[in-house]
RNA sequence: GGCGGCAUAGCCAAGUGGUAAGGCAGAGGGCUGCAAAACCUUUAUUCCCCAGUUCGAAUCUGGGUGCCGCCUCCA
């Protein structure tokens, strides 16, 4: 496999700290407001990631902090008579709600700050007395002059920054780029006792402590946000680096930022799409494929017309895993023949197969790796249509066979991508009450249309439509289908 | 002002030296009582512009233009 790394700024071939086994550190939200798609799009891809990880057989383990106290949270909290806690533990929630419903699994971890409080203030230690920060007026800085490679990982250089510098003036720091690893408490401010008073974590400590905690030295892969890349993660390198006296993390993986109207989508530029909001009116799983549509690290604009367009190709995907789903049921009555079409089918497979891997190999091309499925389900879809409209040179060993064939490859590359919907459809295979009656209903549905009754036919059919039945006739009789 | 990245059809989007994937939308066709689904055909002599390297470039080099991100909290 090859990842791009941005240390390197380039793709590099993956080998893992230790064989068969990679550890992720993501950076995760700060729990102030509801989860936008932004934060979606980085949880949906590590997600994806790692299942693909998963596939091709490493052991893997995921880790995603929560930055539950810090400015925001404070000024939230202070807003509405709340504790910090009640503000970070609303969020949070929010956080999960929208990622089950984005087919998100949890990480392997999810440390919170206030829960690493000791683990910070070690380190913090160790870093003083290591040379690399110091105390000034009860908060503790970086001191960014002792580590000569500051910049290595953003590519800037730390006269380069002086020379633009935006950075506010702040008498306590011995250099404007020196940064806090201890934030002295002000008063009505959550705070813990510290060896330089009552504060709290800066923000970059908390992802090397908790990385290294639950990682260890030199872990595989730290993920986030473009737009983490410098301050957050070129401090992280820094304190991190200057601690354990090694590389903190081997690849460095930013993902693109989600934009409107060409803009990037953020809480300061107030255009930010709630999780929330934008599952009421798509389909959660439509999100998810419309997250993965793109490579990763490119841009991705987020609008009606783009989601129209991944609604129409995800629906696409699934109607042929839903009727591959049903034709792969069917008995076969005799071997077959192995005709040109059944091996071209075979061939699609392979295709799919191969191409697939390939894309995802390549510092997970999940664009391409999609396309690769459109690809066998054009080449399955006429075939399919002959099968389920009951042509009996289809129920044959070799065609069945060709069939569960790609409908293996849907079903495994579906999961690694997570855009079916889980358990199923409820359709005319299924027993039960339900099936009796719309059964029964497209029966007197047959005979209106018998009868050239049309007006009455589609009564029927559109009425059930409405309820969530959806009917389609084929030459064969109608079929129906259970949406959701 | 500094640093980094991107520019491919109406739209979205792969493709990093060998002659332009895929999706959406559009047009035509076939199927249907109508619809839905699915299918067939069609849609970039060309990849922002200019120069260069090469037998050959969307892909490499130089210059230009435009856009985005970061330099302040941000996924």
């Amino acid at each position: 496999m090859r990842i791009y790394n941005t240390m390197t700024r380039q793709k590099e071939e993956f080998t893992p700290r230790e064989p068969g086994k990679v550890g992720i550190y993501v950076c995760g939200v700060t729990p102030y407001a509801q989860t936008h798609i932004g934060h979606a799009r980085v949880a949906v891809l590590w997600d994806v990631f790692k299942r693909y990880l998963e596939f091709k057989g490493f052991e893997v383990t995921l880790i995603s902090n929560f930055t539950d106290v810090d400015d925001k949270i404070i000024a939230k909290a202070n807003q509405e008579g709340l504790s910090a806690r009640d503000i970070a533990e609303r969020y949070i929630a929010d956080y999960f709600e929208a990622m089950q419903a984005l087919g998100v699994r949890p990480a392997d971890r999810h440390p919170r700050v206030t829960e690493e409080i000791s683990e910070i203030i070690k380190v913090v230690s160790a870093l003083i007395e290591k040379g690399h920060a110091y105390e000034a007026g009860g908060d503790v800085y970086f001191d960014v002059a002792s580590f000569p490679e500051y910049g290595k990982l953003s590519g800037r250089s730390p006269e380069e920054m002086e020379a633009g510098s935006r950075v506010e003036i702040n008498p306590l720091k011995r250099n404007p780029l020196d940064f806090a690893l201890w934030k002295a408490a002000k008063p009505g401010e959550p705070a813990w006792e510290s060896p330089w008073g009552p504060g709290r974590p800066g923000w970059h400590i908390e992802c090397s402590v908790m990385s290294l905690k639950y990682l260890g030295e030199g872990f595989d892969i730290h993920g986030g946000g473009l737009d983490l890349v410098f301050p957050h993660h070129e401090n992280e390198v820094a304190q991190s680096e200057a601690f354990i006296g090694s590389p903190f993390a081997r690849y460095w993986v930013h993902n693109g930022m989600v934009q409107v109207d060409q803009e990037k989508m953020s809480k300061s530029v107030g255009n930010t799409a709630a999780v929330r909001e934008v599952i009421k009116h798509w389909d959660p799983l439509v999100i998810r494929f419309f997250l993965i549509s793109t490579h990763y690290r490119s841009p991705l604009n987020f609008g009606p017309e783009e989601l129209a367009a991944a609604s129409k190709g995800w629906e696409r995907l699934v109607n042929a895993k839903h009727r591959l789903d049903k034709v792969v049921l069917v008995a076969a009555s005799g071997e077959g023949e192995e005709t040109p079409e059944v091996v071209a089918v075979r061939q699609a497979c392979a295709e799919c197969r191969e191409k697939f891997v390939a894309a995802m190999d390549d510092d997970f091309n999940t664009a391409l790796a999609i396309s690769a499925l459109y690809e066998l389900v054009r080449a399955v879809n006429p075939h399919l249509n002959q099968a389920l409209q009951g042509n009996n040179n289809y129920r044959t060993a070799v065609w069945l066979a060709a069939f569960a064939d790609c409908q293996g490859l849907l079903t495994v590359y579906g999961q690694i991508l997570g855009i079916f919907p889980q358990g199923g459809t409820v359709d005319e295979s299924d027993p039960g009450l339900v099936a009796d009656l719309v059964e029964l209903l497209l029966e007197l549905r047959a005979e209106a249309r018998a009868a050239k009754n049309w007006a009455l036919a589609d009564h029927i059919r559109d009425r059930l439509g409405q309820i969530g039945v959806e009917v389609k006739d084929t030459p064969s009789g109608a079929t129906w289908e259970l949406k959701r």
